[in-house]
DNA sequence: TGTCGGTTCCCGCTCAATGGTAATCCTCCT
DNA sequence: AGGAGGATTACCATTGAGCGGGAACCGACA
């Protein structure tokens, strides 16, 4: 579906372009955008000139380009994103005021784990997470959680992909991770020593929606040497089961069925 | 630029079907997605289904269509959106803490004040902001202190357009505002009775970048009775100094231009 | 003055996008 | 069971939007 030569939509190519963008790479020339995509030069003009038009891109005086907010606006209106995040947010300040590191709330989606947001602190040692960014499921103590409460299916599929080894402690094989899921689950919690940066270690909770099915991970990440981190662990369990709720009630709010009790969340499943 | 009978083009009309999201209508099918877009339905079938390949959409289980991640993801990930949400966020809270009142951060976009943050509170009263939602500029506190700060150029051009009366104490006629705009620049913050919603009334603050232009507006929404309102300022005008501090230091942490000192940061300026 | 990179303009080719019609698949309702 | 009404998929002839190479233009820098 595309007129182009490779064989690309233009939605495709759109989604390219914005791909582009980054943190480490928010404005660039329009040139530039055309040689970090690979499309030819006339066509990234005529495309990002479009994208222009309806305020997805937007030009600043230097005449380097950026996301333009209007894409921000409708990306965020009609997001289920907003709604979870709005939940957490009050729980996850109390987490982030008592265990003085950075707090974390990420989503499984595309084989990955998404980071939707992130409450910092000065204090925060290394922390490689950013808001709307990504890492790997296998080798963060947020992926472990959320794999570990996943369909049976999911985890299958998942597991039978064979998988990078970041350090030495990094599980790979199918059959250690999957007795490794079975504790996080039994636990309540994941514990991860920094698998990617081997200073900081994380600790995860599950959160759970309405239906008992699990919507996000909670996390913060701690100083490797800390001795006392599992003390961390009920301080996050309470947050999590606070913003359950809080999804549950708002969901009651608009009008539709009525949550279940949240008895149950935090029995082992599967 | 469109094969389209009706002229459009596709960016056009991907625009127009995520436009057909929002907080009241998260999901719907792709009928009604159809019609509410104007769309011919063949029309509507093709491009959903290629923004759902893209994962810009995604399908739930009944087969309503909604916004996807990826969508969120790509529209936050390169956003200057972020920096100044993580900024204002933390300041915010400490607002949000001391005034007991739903607490919002506010950008001009496209002639309208569009609200990027918002921290709610159960004691918040009406308040009818919501995150990536948008009101008019002249009826809010907000959009009064964004207009009063913004270039003469594009006040002359905001003014010269008829604007709606929407309560008794709107002001519409371009020399009333003028001058109020001018008593809004002199006192540091705009203070509305409610405009839109009658029980409460607005009070903002202008958030300066390093360039000391003006980013954003700081706000509390206060119920309209409540005597001290203007007693709010000051914990508003620290907060704001607070948020400009933070812009200039990420600004300096990226190895870019010094910021330059905030002294004159509320001085009058036009 | 010349060089170089970014940007805009021009233009003929062509196939992707279009959107009507019709068939199929649902889910309710009778 | 039957069938009405809506959502979804399948089919297909038509055509102009998208494509992209090339050249001209512009502005910065040496």
């Amino acid at each position: 579906m595309a007129n182009s030569a490779s064989g690309e939509s233009i939605i495709g190519r759109v989604v390219k372009i914005v791909s582009a963008f980054d943190d480490r790479h928010p404005a660039m020339s329009v040139a530039e955008l055309g040689r970090r995509t690979g499309l030819p030069v006339t066509t990234t003009y005529r495309l990002v000139n479009d994208l222009l038009l309806e305020r997805l891109l937007e030009r600043e005086p230097g005449g380097d380009i950026h996301i333009g907010t209007r894409m921000w606006e409708l990306a965020s209106r009609g997001s289920k994103m907003l709604g979870l995040r709005e939940a957490a947010l009050p729980f996850m300040e109390d987490v982030q005021a008592v265990v003085q590191h950075s707090t974390t709330l990420g989503i499984l989606d595309s084989d990955e784990v998404l980071y939707i947001e992130r409450l910092g602190s000065d204090r925060t040692i290394v922390d490689i997470t950013k808001i709307a960014g990504r890492l790997p499921v296998h080798a963060t103590s947020s992926g472990l959680v959320l794999l570990a409460h996943s369909p049976a299916a999911y985890q299958d599929a998942f597991l039978a992909r064979p998988l990078t080894k970041f350090t030495e402690t990094t599980l790979t094989e199918p059959a250690a991770l999957r007795r490794h899921l079975a504790e996080i689950r039994q636990r309540g919690f994941a514990a991860m020593p920094g698998v990617i940066v081997p200073e900081s270690s994380g600790i995860a909770v599950p959160v759970f929606g309405p239906d008992n099915t699990i919507r996000a991970a909670l996390s913060v990440v701690v100083p490797r040497n800390e001795e006392n981190a599992p003390a961390r662990v009920p301080v996050l369990m309470a947050a999590a089961r606070g913003i359950s709720r809080a999804l549950g009630l708002a969901r009651r709010a608009e009008g539709d069925a009525p949550a279940k009790p949240l008895k149950a969340l935090f029995a082992v499943h599967r």
